[in-house]
DNA sequence: AATGAATGAGGCTTCATTCAT
DNA sequence: AATGAATGAAGCCTCATTCAT
């Protein structure tokens, strides 16, 4: 009776807990690798025990994807927002806008950016990646359709190319310790990239 | 003479056990995945005894990096040599000629592409990777300041541009499953990516 | 009230299972020798897993120790105290009582003793058998100092001899198979070595 | 045929390899105790193939045996001589003289003593030192038998106890690394309870 | 819902020993 | 006699997971 007056309201709770352990997943991949990954590890740094994490997570994998699939959301949401924030702009301000947006959202969150490029197994999260691919793409294609008419029936190749590029592009310049070139050089060339590719002028000149 | 036919000599049985023992492990790798890559997994998939794999490998990491750094040397004999293959020619030519090089080096063992790309952590092959794309943008950095006095200035970063998008896109159309263009297309596109960034003609029109 | 009878509390169930491991270790050494002393053969004896005696031991050698320092720690204390006990008496009867004592404490535990003495690798357990052996020596030291001013200088050097010669044959004593004394000889030799040593009357004549 | 003649003779070889083989295991034992002690790294330390250690030992234990036995064996014979040489002085020299030896005896070869005492496996070397101190007893008996009619019937008792202490003393003040007293003092204790033990005169005062 | 003691399969590695040469 | 590659049982220890409370 008494007792159940102290008590958070249950979804508050579950929610604290959950939060709690994805924070301490976060951070003990983050600081110690996933080596160190394990579920009692987790656990320990946050402060719960090792019963609890399995009401909320099935597995361990489930608590990686879960890791993994919160990035890719949230990264998702950033890039195609920032696509369609740009979508009205003219050929060669859009092209730039779009690059420095792309960078801006790969930047966002470079600690879970290492930690889903570098330190998650691989094969265990093809899957998400490929969601935040495919979603990208998707908007990417629907762009050159109505906007490039001109490369409608190589649409599809062209945004395969241009997401992988400018994906792996951005990714390891903020990965990379030391990139051979700066943020705006970065800019210039993603442009110049998509713009040889587009066969629209990249540079105003 | 009657003796040597009975049995190989020392270094030969020592060969095959190394062989035994590393195809054993691309082969655990390649079906189920680095989770079951267990040095008694593969010891047992060599026919091997446990205690015979510590007899060439000082431990489990060991086995990885050789089959990393064995991969990552051949590609990188491969692609150095298709690019010096093709330093004379002409600048149209050159481009898909090297595209397709690099293609064929990268196609040549897919198998092993996806292990070292999907199965390997991260983190621990990060290193055989870097060395890999260094050389080639090595090589590429040279041939820019040589043949494109142009684009001398940047031609650090345009390397590295181009090596990690040569790579990114030869790599994943080499692993997809189902990517959305041709092995002809995908070398127009990056002919037409190089020529872009390059400033040459990229197709005779 | 009935809750606490259906289990008991926490700390008497770790308690519980520490003392099954530590008594399972003691079981195996007295039966098989330090020989058959592995982790999971002493689990299996406390029919225990072996993830469950690294809950309490961070190693195997710190089981040894635990086995060790106890058996060293109940020692040190009947000794100091049956010293203590004797300190007011006269010269040949304490003599007398504390070599008994000192008997007493040696004959208390034979199958520990044999076990520290005889299975436990030496060089490991020096340590535990030294603090043993200090702690004696400095009680005797003090006695001598205040009681035997006569032998002040060399107090030190008696104490010595007088503890290491009284643990010599009072754990062989308990050990050997087949002791050629009875345990009253035993303690009239150690009262005549003692008195020998010290220069008082030994045996009231 | 020919290679016959640049053949050692058999005997000659063995007893080298023999004996690299003790020498190795003595080594090991000493500059990197029992835990290293492992038949692969003797057998390297020798030199020589693990297989050939197998040709001279049957066992690991035999190795330890061996080793074991040499040193007693050593000992033994040292420690009876210098009781025989000294059978004839008279008591106060007697004593004196023969503390003396065994004091000799014992610092003979410090990293045998330390590898026997505190180095092997207890249990396994219990045969070994009983034997010494057997022998030594026996001596000591026949001599307390003859020389100290008075203490005949307790001859017996008197061996095992002279013989344990003396051995104990020496030994401590040998391994110990800071024996609380010198050399020479070592010697008078072990004089005094000896004489005190005996009844006899310790120090011609 | 939360706990945390307990589990036990299995991972990595060592090493005494064998045996074909 | 000597070799040394090969063995394989077994040792120490971890960790994902369960379950009684």
């Amino acid at each position: 009776m008494t007792s159940s007056l102290r008590r958070e309201p249950r979804q508050a709770r579950s929610r604290a807990m959950v939060e709690r352990i994805v924070d301490a997943a976060r951070a003990v991949l983050a600081a110690e690798g996933y080596d160190a990954f394990s579920t009692n590890r987790v656990a320990a740094a946050a402060g719960v025990s090792p019963g609890s994490l399995y009401q909320y997570f099935p597995d361990k994998t489930a608590l990686v994807d879960v890791l993994a699939r919160q990035w890719v959301d949230r990264m998702s949401d950033d890039v195609a927002g920032a696509l369609l924030a740009h979508v009205d702009a003219e050929a060669p301000d859009l092209l730039r806008s779009a690059a420095t947006a792309l960078l801006d959202a790969v930047e966002r969150d470079p600690l879970m950016l290492r930690i889903v490029w570098l330190e998650l197994p691989g094969a265990r999260n093809v899957a998400a990646r490929d969601a935040l691919e495919r979603r990208v793409r998707d908007v990417l294609t629907t762009y050159l359709r109505l906007r490039h008419p001109a490369t409608a029936e190589r649409a599809d190749r062209l945004a395969w190319v241009l997401v992988l590029t400018a994906q792996q592009l951005t990714v390891r310049f903020v990965l990379d310790p030391d990139p051979p070139l700066t943020r705006e050089q970065l800019v210039d060339e993603l442009v110049a990239v998509s713009a040889g590719v587009l066969g629209v002028p990249g540079v105003p000149d």
